[in-house]
DNA sequence: TCTGGGGTCCTAGGACCC
DNA sequence: TCTGGGGTCCTAGGACCC
């Protein structure tokens, strides 16, 4: 037995936490760059913002309707999630964090009535936390993720499901007829794996909801689609196929891309951009203490620009031995190999791949090594940006402020660093 | 003028090697 | 007349998730 909890319209909830202003207001938070909407409030969303519309066009079409835009802050979601990862747990035995704002439950031998359960942990978070939530519960994940969604439209949509599944819907305490009912009222881009293009495929196949994947032939499922489309049937069906990830693997590739604040010409610009990236995911890296052993960087013009001419290429660069140092070079001289004078960059970004553990890397004899040996470097570097802030020490080639301009993202609407820079506490006034 | 970032998994073609 | 098969690596792109 699975549960899902959620925060609702995550970002903007966090938001309206330090800023009660915003409450009853339409207001989205921004990608980065300012780009594109990524969360919503729901004035917002009935407005017409939808999910990922670029941000000079909600400003063309809905001007003048007084939505409130705001550039992520990062720094607050992570911490809040944390804090309402925390009380989350509180529902059952395991917990998987399946992303910044959703969190699965195991429920195995939970006693008692778990629709009463979830309801007090759903309380708990919004009192604690400040955060809304809903619970959807089920047999399987993919269930419980159908359930949440069901919590979710149940109360913001009325006709769309029974009013008493608001806030926190369990599927696996329903009569099967109930449950049907419900499958059979949720439409097929809802189901959790089921993205745009396979659901337009299952509709050209006759389908139309869930109960109609439920009811589907897991063979046909796998002969006619893949493998991971009939776990979703099974799953559907009640036959648990995924199971619950809560000591998740170290990543496999780790990866820090940006588009740029401006178009970018030079070499040199997109060398300091390519060198920030590097450290960036070399922090990662050792935070999770792997070692990367090739690295692909690669640089692309916008694809928006419809008159202008098109440039996309990547290149993997194998590391002598690998490495988690940021100062590494490597993506610099991949960078030199593809790079193409005369074009209007538009992103660029850097994978670290062939991750391994750190702890079993040998130790070999250093003849001719040109960089030495620098992991205490980088740990006093890490220690000293843990401790004084992010960037208090950087590799200088990666530009310094004032050069760095021409290629450093846009972000003017960020709202303060609320609970994690001192400077940035709010003083309530009694 | 202005269109995100970070993941996983899968597929496919070409180069290259034996 | 008749021109293999299997493997790896690289690059590129697509589908899905948040």
């Amino acid at each position: 037995m699975f549960a899902l909890i959620d925060g609702h319209n995550f970002y903007v909830s966090c938001e309206r936490l330090f800023r009660p202003s915003l409450i009853g207001v339409p207001v989205i938070v921004l990608s980065n760059n300012d780009g594109c909407a990524i969360a919503r409030s729901e004035e917002a969303k009935r407005l017409g913002v939808t999910k990922g519309m670029p941000w000079f066009q909600i400003r063309k079409e809905l001007g003048n309707a007084g939505i409130v835009a705001l550039s992520a802050n990062f720094s607050l979601y992570g911490d809040l999630s944390n804090r309402m990862m925390s009380v989350a747990a509180g529902l059952g035995p395991t917990q998987e964090l399946y992303s910044i704002d959703e969190s699965f439950i195991g429920l195995d031998g939970m006693p008692g009535d778990l629709t009463t359960r979830a309801d007090h942990v759903r309380h708990r978070i919004r009192q604690w936390v400040g955060i809304p939530c809903g619970i959807g519960i089920g047999t399987t994940k993919t269930l419980a993720k159908l359930a949440n969604h069901v919590a979710k439209a149940a109360d913001r949509k009325p006709g769309s499901y029974p009013p008493e599944l608001a806030h926190v819907c369990n599927l696996a305490a329903m009569s099967d007829d109930a449950r049907r009912a419900v499958l059979a009222a949720t439409p097929l881009d809802e189901i959790w794996g089921v993205g745009r293009r396979l659901s337009e495929q299952l509709r050209d196949a006759g389908l139309a909801t869930a109960l109609d994947v439920a009811c589907m032939d897991p063979s046909v499922a796998r002969s006619r689609w893949s493998v991971v489309f009939e776990r979703t049937v099974r799953e559907l069906q009640g036959i648990s196929c995924i199971a619950l990830d809560d000591a998740p693997a170290p990543r496999k590739e780790i990866a820090s891309t940006r588009s740029f604040g401006h178009p970018v010409q030079t070499e040199h610009a997109l060398a300091q951009a390519v060198t920030e990236f590097v450290s960036r995911g070399a922090e990662k890296l050792r935070r999770q203490e792997s070692l990367a052993g090739r690295l692909m960087v690669f640089i692309h013009t916008s694809p928006f620009r419809r008159g202008e001419p098109q440039y996309s290429r990547s290149i993997t660069v194998p590391l002598r031995r690998p490495t988690s140092d940021t100062g590494h070079r490597a993506a610099v001289h991949g960078l030199h190999l593809i790079f193409r004078p005369g074009l209007n960059f538009a992103k660029a970004g850097v994978h670290l791949v062939d991750l391994q553990p750190a702890g079993v890397l040998q130790t070999e004899l250093d003849l001719d090594d040109d960089e030495g040996d620098r992991s205490s470097l980088m740990l006093a570097m890490d220690k000293i940006n843990a401790k004084h802030g992010k960037k208090s020490v950087f590799i200088a080639s990666a530009g310094t402020s004032e050069r760095r301009r021409e290629w450093e993202m846009r972000q003017d609407l960020r709202t303060p660093l609320y609970t994690t820079r001192l400077c940035d506490i709010p003083i309530a006034n009694a």
